[in-house]
DNA sequence: GCGACAG
DNA sequence: ATCTTGTCGC
């Protein structure tokens, strides 16, 4: 695949519904879930507000071990596109990958605000930026979009989430007073494996490290702005 | 046909 | 996602 294949997996040429359903197919043929990376030093969390007719999208880049913030990057585009579920990517792809860019230091994995593979057509937001950028990526929602899951009962509980019977992600318990949120791969990312390390970054909040950083760092952007004007 | 539906 | 203070519960 070229560049600018590439380029119209994340700026479509047409915004017709059918157009973009075969873009999500063209994610969906090249997803692997299978455990891709060889090093795992830097993780970073992604996550996107809004204000006005504007997205405002922050990047955080965090010592796997540590948890220590090592970098953070944002970027403010206009809104491109609309909400429409099943296709946040076209919302969101483009300026979360813009902000990414602006990084000195890559992360070895993202933890992306959205879907992963847990999606009808096998292409959520996290899906859609690890197979435009080649890079491994989980994905963490707060709601379940498609599959069924028993409910975790304890704190770091997780229950197999299942979508046309085959299992799909996690139902995780994160912590004790908050809902379970939904970890499932991305890219490049087993389904075991982006459990550990969703596990491995919870620090006693509903969102593990990364997002959760990613997620105050959009909101204090957003407050400054509205603060100026 | 009806309802559900990441952010 | 966003509009928003207090408030119930551990």
């Amino acid at each position: 695949m070229n560049r600018l294949d590439k380029l119209q997996l994340i700026y479509p040429e047409s915004y017709e519904r059918d157009s973009l359903i075969r873009i999500q197919q063209e994610i969906s043929k090249q997803v692997t879930i299978e455990d891709l990376f060889d090093k795992l030093q830097l993780i970073g969390g992604v996550d996107c507000a809004l204000i006005k007719d504007s997205i405002i999208c922050s990047v955080v880049v965090m010592d796997y071990k540590t948890m220590e913030i090592i970098e953070k990057a944002s970027v403010i585009e206009p809104v491109a596109f609309p909400y429409i579920p099943t296709f946040l990517s076209f919302r969101e792809a483009a300026p979360m990958i813009n902000a990414v860019l602006q990084l000195k230091n890559i992360p070895d994995i993202l933890m992306i605000d959205g879907c992963g593979i847990n999606h009808p057509r096998t292409a959520g937001l996290a899906t859609h930026i690890g197979v435009s950028m080649d890079i491994p990526t989980i994905g963490i929602a707060k709601n379940i979009l498609c599959g069924v899951s028993d409910e975790p009962e304890y704190v770091s509980d997780a229950k197999a989430l299942m979508y046309n019977r085959i299992q799909v992600g996690w139902y995780l318990k994160s912590s004790k007073r908050s809902n379970p949120i939904v970890i499932a791969p991305g890219h490049r990312v087993s389904i075991k494996t982006s459990l550990t390390i969703v596990r491995n970054c919870l620090r006693g909040y509903k969102l593990p490290e990364p997002t959760r950083n990613a997620h105050l760092e959009a909101g204090r952007i957003k407050q400054e702005i509205k603060n100026e004007q």
